[in-house]
DNA sequence: ATTGACGAATTGTTCAACAATCCCTCACTC
DNA sequence: GAGTGAGGGATTGTTGAACAATTCGTCAAT
């Protein structure tokens, strides 16, 4: 796909340009753009090229352009310009450092609260559910083969999981995380099967949780993320 | 030393030269008035006084803010400009939660890693020096009466802390966190006693970790953080 | 006391201009 | 032929001014 082919297609986004903040609007189509695919890694984004497309000035462009810099989709070099983040192989060992962390420790601080604060354990069913419902649906898109809502489905139950801390900036934490890890899932060979594979662990982790056993939970996610990091690590260095 | 050696030094310099930017500076300079305490939370950051004030355009200032803004320094108000954070009750309570997770997690894979990861174990001392020397720091300003020396001694111990990762990611999110909690303390009554009254828990702290007993670090964190916050949540809630 | 219109002040956004910097090209030297 | 400098074009960094959109305080009218 060359420069002009996407610049065209951007301008088709134009009239979603409707409300609110023209910077925040702006960031909002690229990040679509970005975190599915349509921008490879590495793309330099062109203030003027970009900001003719969208129909926005060169300030905010800029704007729109640090924001998605801070949420590490887009890296700024100085005097040179933003790219697309290329992520290298240590960051992705680092993406599942952090997720390690993020979701074991959600599922771990669940544990505690289920057994000391007994208006969490009431509403427990509630908080499982999101994660539930993004189950299931990864389950259904699967067998109706529309691969990339497989995808999205398991960021949902991983995100779901990360609410169960019931944090605000942990849940912020963890969509940027997710986010970032799109872009590596883009330059693999085969991301449906990458995701399917792991649609019966994420079942297990389901069941555990309805049946509040949170220790088996944690460790479960262990080793569902030591494997899918190992994975990943691989056919990142292969390609 | 072999040539790559060099090289990989020269990497890590390599920050210090790219910091050429007028809204990156702004930003530094803002940054630290806003976390010493000089500028007041709920305070309106007008953009003529200030923009005229630091001899920036409106434009590059805008910029700066934003920067501020995705570290939850500033909030943004649609067409209302830029206030300094004001922490609620709540806020305090989710920068523990998160606190809990980051800094406990990171002891809990040190304690995997040292287990299982010899080169890991082998680095063990070298990793805890950053805590020892925080730990030894905030014991030198107290007996010298450096209060506001003792604070920062306090986070530099816990950023050490959640250095033990080895996770940019995480130590980027630990600064973050810490830089909001600093808006808590300045509002505080008296910030000197409360974190003079930690010293010693630092101290039991770090002669756990020296001892790679983890998992008594792990809870004794665990502990010391459930007394912060609720000595910090009763302060905050009477003022 | 409440409402609503008016106006001043501030922010949101665009535009044009210039300085600073990068990157490519092309001679030039050895 | 490889390496080194010297232009020169293109892009970013930053500024200042301008105008639209919005907020907020004021004040008259009810």
């Amino acid at each position: 796909m060359t420069t002009t082919d996407w610049l065209e297609e951007l301008q088709a986004e134009r009239p979603r340009l409707g409300r609110a903040s023209t910077a925040g609007r702006v960031a909002d189509v690229l990040r679509t753009r970005i975190t599915e695919g349509h921008l490879a890694p590495g793309t330099r984004l062109s203030e003027e090229d970009i900001g003719a497309a969208l129909g926005v000035s060169r300030n905010t462009l800029r704007e729109a352009f640090r924001l998605l810099g801070h949420e590490r989709l887009l890296v700024h070099e100085f005097n040179r310009g933003v790219f697309v983040r290329k992520l290298t192989v240590d960051d992705v060992r680092d993406l599942y450092q952090l997720r390690r962390i993020l979701e074991c420790g959600a599922a771990r601080r669940a544990a505690e609260r289920l057994a000391s604060d007994p208006s969490y354990a009431d509403r427990w069913a509630t908080l499982v559910e999101p994660a539930r419902a993004a189950a299931e649906e990864g389950q259904a898109a699967a067998e109706e083969g529309r691969w990339v809502d497989v995808g999205t489905a398991n960021m949902h139950f991983h995100q779901a999981i990360a609410a169960l801390a019931e944090s605000p900036r942990v849940a912020e934490a963890m969509g940027h995380l997710l986010a970032e890890l799109r872009l590596v899932f883009h330059v693999m060979a085969a991301p449906q099967a990458f995701h399917e594979a792991y649609l019966p662990d994420n079942r297990r982790i389901l069941g555990m949780l309805e049946a509040r056993d949170l220790a088996g939970a944690e460790a479960a996610m262990a080793t569902y993320l030591d494997a899918a990091e190992s994975q990943l690590v691989e056919a990142y260095s292969a390609g």
